[in-house]
DNA sequence: ATATTTGGTTTATAAAATAAACTGGTTTAT
DNA sequence: ATAAACCAGTTTATTTTATAAACCAAATAT
């Protein structure tokens, strides 16, 4: 009757963190950090989880001589973001 | 950017409630707990927190010789969710 | 020179979800 | 009649998760 959520995603920052990320081939720290409003420590700790799991790859860089880091959605985390979704239609219908 | 998602409702089972209650007048314990597949216990507890927010009401009462625990979602609550639903498309889309 | 800001990470705390164990009563089998 | 199994839940304990607080290194500003 109900399709199982992917906890990866069934969360509020992570998903809002793949929602910016499937709309926008890359993005960085400080870009996600302000578009969702978190901490700093709950972004990396999220990222963290995103990447782990391959639905995200996150790369450090510098940009002059400020770190950098760019993370970039997955064809894996693209599918799982869909199927996320699709699943999501049977509790919210439509 | 990204609208607040209703913890209580941001919940695989309890949005499974919800959902339930949503296209149903009421549900009891054991039909909840069929559709669901959750165990009792975790039933037990969801329950709670949606009747303690004012999203659903619980009538405990017999069905012969056997309890029966009834529920029903309230005005309340249908606004919540509709509102959790909202809130949801500002992170999948459409 | 030292204080502040930037861009994070790590660690600790609070909150949630889930499962395991238990209760009160009923039905079924012996 | 008694014990065993079952039903409908609740309570308590455990695990997982989310979040915040504290920290760190380098760069910039005072």
């Amino acid at each position: 009757m109900f399709d199982k959520l992917d906890p990866l995603l069934h969360s509020e920052l992570r998903l809002a963190v793949m929602s910016i990320l499937m709309g926008a081939e890359e993005a960085d720290f400080v870009y996600l950090r302000q578009q969702t409003g978190s901490t700093a420590g709950n972004l990396s700790v999220q990222l963290d989880k995103l990447s782990e799991a391959g639905y995200i790859t996150v790369e450090k860089g510098f940009q002059g001589k400020k770190p950098r880091t760019t993370c970039r959605i997955t064809d894996s985390g693209r599918t799982a973001f869909g199927n996320y979704v699709d699943a999501l239609r049977s509790y919210i219908g439509k």
